[in-house]
DNA sequence: CCTGTAGTATTACACTTGTAGTCGATTGAC
DNA sequence: GTCAATCGACTACAAGTGTAATACTACAGG
């Protein structure tokens, strides 16, 4: 039994989609739409190809509900995550995940009360 | 002057002919083509094909010796790790750093040994 | 029954990427 | 000087993506 292969790379609207139904839980094309359609200008039927697509690939499928199809997503946020974090290292920090941090830490990319709240993280996760 | 647009997003291979670039400095097609070539056959116009698409992108530019283009990057690994790093923090994680590092160590992608460094990193720049 | 209308399915098209063949020019070897 | 090797330019093509028009279908209202 293969587990969902992994999401691999996926595009800003792909995610975009993606977001709508990790929140919603579950969503008609028409709120899918409604929701992308807020950033920016899109036609029902291009939302409807992005849902159709994806489902194509596995990554969500569908129910129907009288007429419309009610979307939801296959896989969970936290896999993605995962899943996109992980080729990001692997490209850009030779695998190595401090030196991922390192650099977020040079960078400052990191808000001074962030800084706190790591190194918090941290600790706890040393004890644990 | 436009100080050489964000890097927005680069593919695998994309990323694969940079690094080649930003090791050594300057390299001729034959040469990131040896390089590629290591990991996945390619023929040699491939390799052709990659460096001048990313040369008309603005990411490249090349100087004649002989016959021969000698190419070298026009961005930095570290313009592209932060511009890939912050888009990808930007649509996974809400933007917030913090919550890209409370997912890698959730995730247990932090090696133990990696840990403590880290935790160092965050105490020098607490002082710094 | 007939017909809008709401929804999905199908088709289309431009652009990027991965991949590479072929063309044309230059140059080193005889 | 001729010829083969070398090297960039140009052309090609399949996938995938963003975008959307158009076609088809079923249902609600009259």
């Amino acid at each position: 039994m293969r587990p969902a292969e992994e999401p691999r790379r996926l595009s800003s609207l792909q995610l975009a989609v993606l977001r709508v139904l990790w929140e919603a839980g579950e969503a008609r094309v028409s709120e899918v739409h409604g929701a992308l359609a807020r950033d920016r200008k899109m036609a029902l039927t291009t939302a409807a190809t992005l849902l159709s697509r994806l489902e194509k690939r596995g990554l969500l499928a569908h129910r129907l509900e009288g007429r419309q199809y009610v979307y939801r997503a296959l896989v969970t946020a936290d896999e993605v995550r995962r899943s996109m974090l992980a080729e990001l290292t692997d490209e850009l920090f030779r695998g190595r995940t401090s030196e991922l941090v390192a650099h977020l830490l040079d960078a400052g990319e990191i808000a001074p009360g962030d800084l706190a709240r790591i190194k918090r993280l941290i600790e706890e996760r040393e004890r644990g």
